[in-house]
DNA sequence: CGCGTCATTGATGTGCATCAAGTGGTGTGG
DNA sequence: CCACACCACTTGATGCACATCAATGACGCG
């Protein structure tokens, strides 16, 4: 969150930020069509997002954890586009998008604050279009598991290791492959020697493996 | 843009949306990397974005047109992460991003305007995820044109009727394909009475073909 | 303990990529 | 004004990465 503030400020933001609710794993926290009020920062817990097309295939968007922003979609039709629902038990604040508008008037670092944390989910994005547009299997499951251990070591996490949230079939949905491939690969890599799994729980024991798939070196 | 203002509003905007810049084909409006400094919003001409790996790779994230705004990803990092390359010859107005942060403090509409635009991105890159992640080649192609063909009716041109500003190889980049396979998918439609095709003049002969191959019709 | 969910692994199929050849339209310089 | 070169596009032949179908195995929970 923003720094430099005043005490008024302070106290306005944490008004902002004050109710909480929680979302038992497996529930909803917003649905596609739902009447769009707040955004939501995950205290606790890990959440997906997924859109659906009308003849019920859908697609995981994104992975969220604790200090992340959900909700964004619904700010452009007053209505949520897509679907969040909770991977474990979680928690999160409730922050009325209304008052977030007023406040980011009066509070100039708020409102930089709310447009990076938009513009940061806009490259994300990209990124994911890069991943699904060009990549093979392995390139993508590497660059996912780099990305999940990334932000949950920016989190206090371990850096080599991470239990999966998710199911291989929403590993699947997000990487645009399915189960069984997301299944298979993993155990290439066990082969290989870059990574261990044991069901959910994930060790990598060779990082510089994993980013050579997604960067692969130019060859002369 | 927002309505309701009065004189001095009005006035201010116009200010913000004072400075043009002409690009020309082929032309970057701005490159991955460079400072992010202002928005900007197509006047004339066309646009697409894209994003490169370090291997060379690249992959084409939208396509822009009249009305348009660009730039939204740099504002995260305060440089561009994606280069902007017109494909004919265009205008945009140039907004500062500080002055446009500074107006829309004053101007309540416009702040939500800001995010509105902001969301509207967001929800079309779901949009995208959605298409490279479970369509195959036709569906995609169709979801493409029929997209395409949607904007530039809005902006007064034919529904059925329209001029590919791209080549095979841009468009396969966005939709994930080979240009060849781009290619012979037209080909198919052709074949198949859904559309003309004569290089880039596109005439839809059968816009209900489009939007089932987009959205199945569930069999039950 | 038994059932349901999730994951792994094998056999086979297919949609798209790759490689390759040829066509047509466009722009340029002689 | 034409010849040539270049680029975008089309179309065919072949290959491969991933999907699909199917069977089995491992947890975890009531």
């Amino acid at each position: 969150m923003p720094v430099g503030l005043n005490d008024i400020e302070l106290q306005k933001i944490d008004d902002l930020i004050g109710t909480r609710r929680k979302v038992k794993r497996n529930e909803t926290l917003f649905r596609n069509g739902e009447k769009f009020v707040s955004l939501y920062a995950i205290r606790t817990g890990f959440f997906k997002t997924c859109v659906a097309t009308e003849d019920g295939r859908d697609q995981v968007t994104g992975f969220q954890m604790a200090g992340e922003i959900m909700g964004l979609d619904g700010i452009v039709n007053d209505h949520h586009s897509c679907d969040a629902v909770a991977l474990e038990d979680a928690e999160v604040c409730v922050m009325p998008f209304e008052k977030i508008e007023e406040l980011s008037r009066e509070v100039t670092s708020l409102q930089h604050h709310i447009h990076k944390i938009m513009s940061r989910e806009i490259v994300r994005e990209h990124g994911v279009m890069l991943l699904l547009g060009s990549m093979r299997a392995e390139e993508r499951l590497a660059a996912f598991l780099l990305n999940l251990v990334q932000r949950l070591h920016a989190r206090g996490f371990s850096q080599s290791e991470l239990i999966l949230r998710m199911t291989r079939e929403e590993i699947g949905s997000y990487l645009g492959l399915k189960l069984e491939t997301v299944s298979r690969t993993f155990s290439k890599f066990v082969e290989e020697g870059i990574v261990e799994v044991k069901q959910r729980h994930v060790r990598i024991l060779d990082t510089a493996a994993l980013q050579n798939l997604v960067n692969p070196q130019v060859c002369h």
